[in-house]
DNA sequence: CGTAGACTTGACTTAACTCAAAGATCGTGG
DNA sequence: CCACGATCTTTGAGTTAAGTCAAGTCTACG
C-alpha cells in the first residue's frame, strides 16, 4: 500500500478519477479529495478490517472496492461494490461490519471522520450529504434484499449485468471482479453463476469475449429476465 | 382509519405506547409525539402505499407494522417490522419503494416532513437523529442480506426468533405476524417455517403453546444454529 | 512453455419448494 | 354459548432449483 498527501492545489487532482465524478459538485467530495490522504492498494489488498474502528471515509478514485463479510465457518457474503468516485466506508456506527478490499489495483482518498466534524459547523450541507449517501447505500440495500430473497439464479445474473452495466453507462462491461466475487454478491455458488452466464450467451442475450469482458446484446430481453 | 390531533398538552399522551420509548429524550421522537397526528388502523389496512410520494414520517404507537414489496408476479417481500417505539417511513427519497401495513390494530404519529425542515434549522441534533435512524436501518439491511444469501432455512428461523425475543426483551413472546409475513421476511415459503419451528420444538430449544405464542426453552442452542 | 489459478461443464445430491390434505384456530351469527 | 365456515397452520409426499463434487479447459504470467 503507497500514499501521498494531495493538497488542493495539486495541479493534477481532478485528471485521476477514472469517469467524472457523479457528485463532483457535492462538498462532501470536495472536502475528501481537498483534505484526504491519497492511497493505493493492490488486487486483494484490505482498506479496512471487519471490527476495526470506522474513523475514516473512503472515496474510490481508480479501481474497484468490494465490502465482504464473513460467517464463523467461512461462509462469505459481499454487502456491494464501490466503483470510481463513488464515497464508502461510513455504513455504520464505531465499527466496520464489513471489511473493504480492493478489487484489483485501486486507488482511494481517505480522510478522517473527525476532520469532518469541525467543517459540519460551517457547511450543514455537508451533513446532508452523509445522510443523502447513507439513504442511497439503504435503498440499495432494500433492493439487493429483493434480490437476495425473492428472485432465481437467472434473475440474479440478469439483474447484475444490467446494475454494471448501468453504472459503466455502456453495454460493453468489463467486469472489475471473478465470479466468485459474484457468486458471494448474489447469493449463488460460482457453478451457478457460470452457468447462467452461458444459459444466457446461449439466449443470445450477451456475449462474453473473455471471461471478464461481455456485451449486452438484448437489453430488453435481460430487463425482462430480471423480472 | 381512524384520527385525531395530539397537541403537547394532551394529557393521556404518555400512556399509549405499549412500552417505554426507546428513543424519549430524542428530538425527533419528540418532535413526531407533540406535533404529529395520532392515526389508528385495523388488521392489514394500509398505511401507506408502494410508490406513494414519501412527505410523511411516522412512530408507531401500539401494535406494530410490516414493509412490504412486490414483484410483477406477485412474489411477495417483507423489507422489515416496526414495533412500539419505531420511528418509520422515511426510507428513502422522494416516494416510497415499500409500502407499509398494519399487523394488526395499530396506532401510529403521523409528523409531515414540510413540519420537520423547519425545526431542522433551531435544532441541528433533529438532522442528526435521522441520519442515525438511516444508519442503523442500513446496519440491519446489512445483517438481513447476509441471513437471506447465506443462511440456511433452520438459521433463519432461529434468527428470526432471536432478533424477535430481543427487541421484545424476554423469552416468552407473542408473535405479531403469521406464517407468511415470517415466510417473506426470511425469503422462505409458511410450509419451510413451520416445519423448522416444530423442528425447534422437537428439540426442546422452543415450546410453542399458540401458534403465535412461544417461548424460548434453551436461548444458547438457538444462538448456535443462528451462526 | 509450463504451472497456478480461474472458469466451465457434467453427474449426482439435497435443501427447500410445490401440491395436497388434514388439523387448528378464529370470528360470526344464530 | 355453540356451531359453522373461513382462514391459518401443520404435515406428508413428490419435485426441482441450486448446491456439491469432480474433471476438464482456458488464461495469464513468470
Amino acid at each position: 500500500m503507497s500514499a501521498s498527501y494531495v493538497t488542493q492545489s495539486d495541479p493534477g487532482r481532478n485528471f485521476r478519477t477514472d469517469r467524472p465524478a457523479p457528485l463532483s459538485c457535492d462538498p462532501l467530495v470536495e472536502a475528501i479529495d481537498v483534505m484526504g490522504l491519497r492511497m493505493s492498494f493492490a488486487k486483494d489488498e484490505e482498506i479496512y478490517g471487519q471490527g476495526e474502528e470506522a474513523d475514516l471515509i473512503y472515496r474510490v478514485v481508480r479501481g474497484s472496492v468490494r465490502t465482504v463479510r464473513f460467517m464463523a465457518d467461512g461462509r462469505r457474503q459481499i454487502g456491494g461494490f464501490h466503483h470510481a468516485g463513488e464515497i464508502f466506508g461510513f455504513e455504520c456506527g464505531p465499527e466496520h461490519r464489513f471489511c473493504a478490499e480492493a478489487l484489483g489495483e485501486a486507488t482511494v482518498m481517505v480522510l478522517k471522520r473527525s476532520a469532518l466534524r469541525g467543517l459540519t459547523e460551517r457547511d450543514p450541507g455537508l451533513e446532508r450529504s452523509l445522510w443523502t449517501l447513507t439513504v442511497e447505500q439503504l435503498g440499495h440495500a432494500q433492493d439487493h434484499m429483493l434480490l437476495l430473497a425473492r428472485k432465481t439464479a437467472c434473475e440474479k445474473v440478469s439483474s447484475f449485468l444490467l446494475e454494471i452495466a448501468d453504472l459503466a453507462g455502456r453495454d460493453e462491461v468489463d467486469l472489475p471482479m471473478g465470479r466468485q466475487d459474484m457468486a458471494d454478491y448474489l447469493g449463488l455458488t460460482i457453478e451457478t453463476v457460470s452457468r447462467m452466464l452461458t444459459q444466457l450467451q446461449n439466449s443470445n442475450l450477451i456475449e462474453i469475449a473473455h471471461s471478464r469482458t461481455l456485451k449486452i446484446r438484448n437489453r430488453r430481453g435481460l430487463v425482462d429476465l430480471s423480472e
